[in-house]
DNA sequence: AGATTTCATTCACATTTGTGAAGAAATGAT
DNA sequence: ATCATTTCTTCACAAATGTGAATGAAATCT
């Protein structure tokens, strides 16, 4: 379990003594079948982990039904920092749509993380940064885009998850009908 | 131009030495007409300013026309994060739609205060946590809100602007038409 | 393989929203 | 006060999107 994209891109992005082994102290391995919950909504989030392979949608039970509020991939993390920051209960709930390998860290060993090589500090910052522009955008997407738009443009960005998505659950996230959705692609395929 | 709310807030929220005089130091008092410039498209942004009073737009030209992306009022930070934080241009203009009082800081006199008063970063943090957190509400506002439901929150938050703020702007920041928000607010007005 | 469930598509129709034009109302300038 | 400009409203019509039901395809389970 020690090759992994994390460990190697940590190693690499990280100016420090540490080695591979080091950073592989403080996170766990887990294996998660299909359907499995990172967290549940009204739970605590006292963790944040690494995708090394799978996918995870983020979603939340509101009055108009299930809405999917975000996805993520291998390389990237699961984080819901809203609740981790305040230690708040999770308005979300995060689980994986396909066998999914993470590496997790709980809040306690980051900040021991934190202390032990202070660089990886920098880098969180800049994953929560990276996090805040993508909210920015998906404003603008969301604000100035016709539906038909939004679905060219997430296809576009984002050609894999829509081979590996079920379509109800992007057309949810692009906020437009199932329906709607597949009468929107339809002019798209020939 | 020493008894501002900035400065009482900043000595409230901050435990330090520091008094009010010291904190004013590193801030400039700035008067600004309406339609005056904060930023502009395609310029650096290179300070941080407090508004004591009045209100600023942010938009940007894009090629559906101007696009009003948010707000910003007395008590509440001007910020382009994305843009201070690269020192990248910015991909917004902001200005006043009154006339308006802020108090500047600089990029390197933000620097200077931090090292001077550590505490002032962490309430920096959490500036931009909340610049975050809302961003993530307006995503969920807009994926999953009508014209009108997201007419009747605004509203409700933001009873000032309502006043204060044309409506063909509101409409733009909604996403809306401005005939569109006038036919709805037809229905609320009796 | 067969049965069951889940997902995607299609259709008809309702509702919402956009668009351009016209005029009313409000605001600002002289 | 008068005029000019900006903002708001209204209307008729077009386009986009939602909704519920029906069908078929695909995936999953046993």
């Amino acid at each position: 379990m020690i090759e992994t994209t994390l460990f190697n891109l940590l190693k690499k992005e990280i100016p420090s003594e540490f080695e591979i082994e080091d950073f592989a102290r403080f996170f766990q391995y887990k294996k998660l079948e299909k359907d499995e919950y990172f967290i549940r909504q009204g739970e605590l989030c006292r963790s944040v982990a690494f995708i090394e392979k799978g996918i995870v949608l983020y979603y939340k039970i509101a009055d108009i039904g299930q809405v999917i509020c975000d996805f993520a991939k291998e390389g990237e993390w699961i984080t819901q920092y809203e609740s981790f920051v305040n230690q708040d209960l999770s308005p979300i709930s995060i689980k994986t749509i396909e066998p999914t390998e993470i590496l997790v860290i709980s809040f306690d060993k980051l900040q021991q993380l934190y202390e032990e090589v202070p660089t990886v500090m920098l880098l969180a910052r800049k994953i929560i940064e990276k996090a805040f522009f993508s909210s920015l955008s998906r404003n603008d997407e969301l604000q100035n885009l016709r539906a038909n738009e939004r679905y060219i443009k997430f296809a576009q960005d984002n050609p894999e998850l829509v081979q590996r998505i079920p379509q109800y659950y992007i057309a949810s996230y692009l906020g437009v009908a199932p329906q709607s959705l597949s009468r929107i692609r339809k002019k798209f395929i020939y």
